[in-house]
DNA sequence: TTGACAAATGAGACCGGTCTCAAATAGCAT
DNA sequence: ATGCTATTTGAGACCGGTCTCATTTGTCAA
């Protein structure tokens, strides 16, 4: 990592007063577009500035406005089409209203998300826009408010932390998906969900880092817990992240002697990796299995069945989110704000009745598995 | 747009200074590692430092220094998850190497474009890497290199510029597809661009202003005349971009009385797009209609059946530029460096061999296709 | 003609760092 | 003890803007 870095010398504002003829204020007011000047000044010094090519130096500028008129985004995962139209939505508020954008990752690793901050706010953003990868290492989110800054979260909450937060009712959904499979006639609905976990049993919420996992699973245990439906929990399973551990906990899943008949997936990277999976394991949905996704990805529509989804208002999370941010930036006082926006099933295909007539719960004789697979 | 802003005053290295009861030279060694310093020194700064909750204006630094250790990346569209990976690939490389990146979207507007390189510049990013909107309007980027600031364009080249650039070898992907497509039998192909275009039909190379675009085109038409296929060009369409009106060119080209068997989509968005009306229009792929893809989205692999698509490393286009950029602004110099990276074709099932019996050009008399599809 | 007031302009402090340079101190050989 | 060099420290200029304040010029009413 060499330092070494070469950069030519730029034109100034002294540069630009010098050749215009004129002090360096009254050049700093035309081209700054603030105070006044004569007619013929300005005439003098914008042509000067286009002759000598001269571009004003931001740095410069925030350094004695004391504002930046950038704000800072930290999202877990850039590559992520649900943060990816997030941040559009942040993105076109922003440059509407003259704020630049500056984007960092965080990979959902709390220590890369805490680096970001200090960069961000080593950068003198005005605000930022976090979507945090913990609910309780917040020290750092802490730092951003003493500092001053404004602070809005972004799809998930922290209760501890008192800030502006838009997110949505994914307590709701989930109950509501939850529902659909019962109505269906579902009783043994498998929740799986990304969030990091060494161990991919649900022992109990200490485990959930994230509001947005915590409510989810809050809100399918209490739909199955509504029908009566005993230990739902016993199908939640964590750290279904990327390729890695995914297809196996999918499949140790369906090898169950009391093998769920309906999957819940609580984002749609989890979403894909279990639809490949049931199709590697030549099963078909939704006579086998029935599926519901969170998010609407382009691929959930384009599959047979296509795949019914949750769909989230990830592109208005954006926007709300902004808009909240360049207020309190602006000056707005007043209690944090919790938007919750609504949620919305989109039905497809993919959700059908559980596949054999087989007794649930108690005295089962559990049968032969009839599934052919076909590899 | 009020600009008002409030904002709380920071610690500064002053006030350190004054804590730790030493100069402000002093305490600026000790907390910008440079100088030397006695142990007790650093001890007193360290701690003033922690006391007050020091954290550095960047600003500042980046002012007096002229670098600001970070680099700017404008791509067409942030949520096209190709363009994701690609600044997945930037952001680690950049990282890795101690900068920070800030994004920027063009939207595919040039006037975008331009805004955004005056943004970046006035906030003196020590380079670009830029996916250019169009090869013939450059001006800002030629003042990019007039201001001595290092300049990378990913995944398209400019000819006229001479400038490092990662790409991809389009022309030999194209011919490489549209060689498989041949080989099935098939002789109508379209070929099917996003490219914003009034006119639909393609007349000539005047109305393309992509590399890709035309590398791309230049492909096909080289495949195809090699074989002696005559006008290849007429299935040629443009300005498929986004839901608008792709669905409607691409009814009409299938509608046409000697309709293509077989469809060239050159980005993945267009390929969706081109799948979607395929299915409801009710053909089937490839019974009827066979489809090869440029970029390997997670859709294409989910689809039924699996779409055939040109695998293209965007994830390393993103590395590779980075590391050229960052190599540049630490002071290499010399020609230009135009790096071809090599795409992949991934043969999937959307592929088989055209539909009917049915006369093609001259008095061919086509064979009864013998392959069976299975469905 | 003169005074009062508004508009235009310039001089220079300031933002918060880095960095040069000179002064002060320490270490060591003679 | 003395001289010489190496190390540590502080003072202050500087980066390129903004912004306050004083000065100059112009306008108009009394």
């Amino acid at each position: 990592m060499s330092n070494k870095i070469v950069q030519k010398r730029l034109v100034t504002l002294q540069d630009v007063a010098r050749e215009a003829g004129v002090s360096k204020a009254t050049a700093a007011r035309v081209l700054g577009s603030y105070g006044t000047a004569s007619p013929e000044m300005k005439e003098k010094v914008l042509n000067a500035a286009r002759v000598l090519g001269y571009q004003p130096n931001e740095l410069a500028r925030s350094m004695t406005t004391g504002r930046s008129r950038t704000i800072g985004v930290i999202v877990g995962d850039i590559e992520n089409p649900y943060f990816g139209q997030a941040v559009r939505g942040i993105s076109e508020v922003a440059s509407a209203a003259g704020f630049d954008v500056i984007l960092a990752n965080s990979g959902e690793e709390v220590g890369r998300e805490q680096a970001a901050v200090q960069v961000l706010l080593g950068k003198r953003v005005d605000g930022l826009i976090i979507t945090p990868a913990s609910m309780s290492d917040i020290q750092h989110l802490e730092a951003v408010q003493r500092s001053g800054r404004a602070l809005v979260l972004l799809d998930r909450a922290i209760p501890k932390l008192k800030v502006d937060s838009v997110i949505t009712d994914d307590k709701a959904a989930a109950a509501l998906a939850t529902r659909m499979l019962i109505e269906a006639g579902h009783r043994r609905i498998a929740y799986i969900t990304a969030t990091a976990s060494d161990d991919p049993i649900y022992r109990g919420p200490q485990q959930i880092s994230l509001t947005t996992v915590m409510d989810r699973i809050n809100g399918f245990l209490a739909a199955s817990a509504a029908v009566g439906i005993k230990h739902p929990e016993q199908y939640i399973r964590l750290g279904a992240s990327r390729q890695g551990a995914s297809g196996r906990i999918i499949a140790d899943l369906l090898s169950m002697p009391h093998r769920p008949t309906a999957i819940l997936a609580s984002d749609n990277v989890v979403g894909l990796e279990v639809f490949k999976v049931i199709r590697n394991l030549g099963m078909s949905i939704p006579a086998d299995l029935s599926l519901i996704a969170f998010h609407d990805a382009d691929w959930t529509s384009v599959t047979s069945p296509p795949i019914t989804v949750i769909s989230q208002p990830v592109y208005n999370l954006g926007v709300e989110s902004a808009q909240i941010l360049i207020k309190r930036i602006t000056g707005a006082v007043g209690a944090p704000k919790r938007l919750v926006l609504a949620t919305e099933l989109i039905e497809r295909q993919s959700v059908g009745a559980p596949p054999a007539p087989q007794d649930d719960e108690k005295k089962v004789k559990s049968r032969p598995v009839a599934k052919a697979v076909a590899g």
